[in-house]
DNA sequence: CAGTGTGAACAGTTTCACAGCA
DNA sequence: TGCTGTGAAACTGTTCACACTG
């Protein structure tokens, strides 16, 4: 909205946008403060930006892939991370045949030197490996620096309490359509 | 662990496989029935069978792929769905060059005539095709008879209630890890 | 006066502690 | 004896209703 030059929302639009009642909009919104005006709504402008700060997405995350297979190509090509103000700042693969090409703008190093990344302050690795290398990837990975840690491999993976993993497991979540669907 | 000769398996060992506390694992259980046996544990094929019945996993489940970029291609090769007892029997996009291609063992529809899928009760549907394109390809799905949805477009789509939707926003995902980062 | 911000009521989830059973 | 299954307690999250303000 904040392009389309709309000045402000209300938390009743807000959450018909996205499927919620207004009350927990606004109760979210309040446990960071206040940012909307009283009879209007928030100013779409204002409220990006502060949303933006709280994620702490108002600077640019250079994040690592591991794993430049199918899930990983995708991933690379994927144009939503700009929107976030992420940036894959680097590939890496255990394949030599792979190791060396150049995907979209980065050239993909091997797997068993990460230490790059360490060199250039990347704090954001993303497995796409098999899963049986994931575990020792995330360890690398930690090793390495990083902080963060986005998981595409469909395994838990254990880490020092002070790194946070998110794991995409999108086999899992589309098996959790049918318990859904009545009847089928 | 089915495979591998494995007998039953504690609460807590199973917690621990997946960084949860015991009680919750019983707990969860318990709402379904109970399938454990006390003093042992859960009889690893016995419990398998019974979540399986559970998510209605028992049955091998079709869907049918809108959108054959570079996320649906990934959709396409990536060997998870079987595990879940899904498989890909359709796929569509709009490109008159990717028509008629077959990718993996289906061939490629013309987005424009999704038919197919209600002669051949199909009733997942996945979406993966640009945002702009995604609320059009969930309502043609729905008039074919699709009861679920799994949406990888970063946008909110609106179905009748009786249909069930996943949304699976990878750059989302991804934007939700700085939050956690100290300090970065 | 429309729409935010929030204390209080309510609802749902997690944890605990232990009875009961193989 | 060891581990499940489960009521009750503690906690967390959601909804409500309304005081307040631009």
């Amino acid at each position: 909205m904040s392009g389309q030059g709309r000045g402000s929302i209300s938390s009743k639009d807000l959450a018909d946008l996205i499927g919620v009642n207004p009350w927990k909009i606004r109760k979210d919104f309040s446990y960071f403060g206040y940012f909307g005006i009283r009879g209007v709504g928030y100013e779409v402008d204002n409220l990006s930006k502060q949303i933006k700060k709280i994620l702490k997405l108002d600077v640019v995350h250079k994040a690592a892939l591991v794993g430049v297979g199918n899930v990983g190509s995708a991933l690379l090509m994927y144009p939503g991370f700009g929107m976030y103000s992420f940036d894959i700042a680097a590939a890496f693969d255990n394949n030599p045949k792979k190791v060396g090409r150049k995907i979209g703008n980065v050239v993909i190093g091997d797997v068993s030197n990460l230490r790059p990344l360490r060199a250039r302050k990347i704090k954001i690795g993303i497995i796409a490996v098999p899963h049986y290398a994931a575990q020792d990837t995330a360890d690398k990975l930690v090793e390495m620096g990083v902080r963060g840690i986005l998981n595409f491999s469909p395994r838990y993976i254990t880490v020092p309490k002070k790194i946070k993993v998110i794991t995409i497991d999108i086999a899992m979540d589309l098996a959790r359509l049918p318990y859904y669907m009545p009847s089928c």
